[in-house]
DNA sequence: CGAGGCCTTGATGCACCTCAACCGACGTGG
DNA sequence: CCACGTCGGTTGAGGTGCATCAAGGCCTCG
């Protein structure tokens, strides 16, 4: 938009005050419910919009965690792994969705967060987030929501990958990448993903040739089509059919 | 330990003011952290003790949301299912442990909470929670800290459901259950356990009989020894071992 | 004593993993 | 320019870990 003269010194941090105020994001985002003055003074707090390049970490297991962060443009995920090397994509995080929950209990990070695309990322230290959140209980309350909000999209991963076959997770991911994609203004039916197979199946427990073919079969079925990332889904219902028809028996 | 002379009108519970300052979870649950005038003030938001039967609900998905609840003594399990009767357990819950965060979200319960043994719980209104929490900065950050925590489970049991194997997802549960007990002062090496095998394969992505052969394999290598649902863990290091040792080739 | 709940164990089948070959897109360097 | 390697994706063939189906044992409770 507006390339500033000057380039930065630092790193990839550009001291731009990203107030709350102005953003798209407002209603998706922390600021939900909350009037002019008090998105001010979240605004305020919330300085630095920093820039991670495609590929590159915004934060990784074990390092200090000082400030949450919120997703302005790109698309990130993040994973776990264990000493053996085992990894765990545990979420695909769009725009407006917020990263470093899971830290606040140790003080550290518990997983990495990494660009899928060159991103930017609105920095919120969580001291003055708590801080300001006491004399603004509709900001505190929003904070609330959206940490509850976490566990529940956790639970119905974990819904997933302890009862649904290959192809009924697909698709329910599928359903889930087009709603989010909706709700943000794009196509629900047409799209591209920005992970590999490989990502997709780490984060639905399984291979990636599992996978793929699971993405054939929905196209031999005329349900999707599929040219390497870019995705249309061309019946919706019969889609979400695939989520929950097959073998329930238990 | 005292009953009153009238029985209540009401269903189960009991109008009894259990003070957090006086309740030996105190280190496990909200107040850590609190001085003691501060945990007086908690106490007097927190009152009813509620049983629940074995057997019976805490709380069912799509009811109305008003309070948490923190388990004072028992056992609990939480689950989710689908609309096709599909059901996953997304967790077993011991004394200390807060109830109903998933349900802040959307002001409606989004799991089932069965108790597994005669419980009783304290329940938290949890806008009376926020409220006082503004003027108590340290039980605010130790919610927070709650609810992190609880996010950070929920990716180690994707990471158990998605890349682990029959026997090392059993032991990283023996062994998960093994430290919990510790920390609330019982045996870390012999205990009962409360859940079926079915709940246990819930739980862990297995059918039932998957999860008896597992436990027949541990106990057949003298790792750890079974009687119905006592258990005892014999060699924990060698526990430990299963947990990542088998197939780290991606 | 019978019924039902919970658990164990065996036999069989299948969904997914594993291994391997191949393809196209892309970048790099001779 | 083409040769080459790398990376991501697709597809096939074969193996296996777990699900499924089935039988039987133990315990509790009426």
């Amino acid at each position: 938009m507006l390339t500033d003269s000057s380039t930065p010194s630092q790193l990839d941090i550009l001291n731009i005050k990203s107030s709350c105020a102005t953003c798209s994001l407002r209603e998706l985002c922390l600021p939900v419910g909350l009037d002019e003055k008090e998105v001010q003074v979240l605004g305020d707090v919330v300085s630095h919009k920093r820039k991670i390049q495609r590929g590159s970490y915004l934060h990784r297991t074990g390092t200090e965690f000082q400030t949450l962060f919120a997703i302005r443009s790109g698309f990130m995920k993040t994973c776990v792994l264990e000493e053996d090397g085992r990894q765990q994509v545990t979420g695909f995080h769009m725009t407006g969705e917020l990263l470093g929950l899971d830290a606040i209990s140790t003080e550290m990070h518990t997983c990495d967060a990494i660009a899928l695309e060159d991103s930017e990322v609105c920095e919120i230290p969580f001291a003055k987030l708590e801080e300001i959140s006491r004399t603004i209980p509709s900001l505190m309350h929003q904070f609330h929501k959206i940490m509850s909000r976490e566990i529940v999209r956790d639970h119905g991963v974990m819904l997933l990958l302890g009862s649904m076959k290959a192809e009924e997770r697909l698709a329910t991911f599928l359903l889930n990448l087009s709603r989010r994609f909706s709700i943000r203004g794009y196509s629900a039916s047409d799209f591209n993903l920005r992970m590999t197979r490989e990502e997709i199946g780490s984060y639905l427990g399984l291979k990636l040739e599992t996978v793929s073919r699971a993405f054939s079969k929905l196209q031999d079925e005329n349900i999707i089509s599929v040219d390497n990332k870019h995705i249309q889904i061309n019946d919706i219902e019969r889609l979400r059919t695939k989520m929950g028809s097959s073998s329930c028996r238990s």
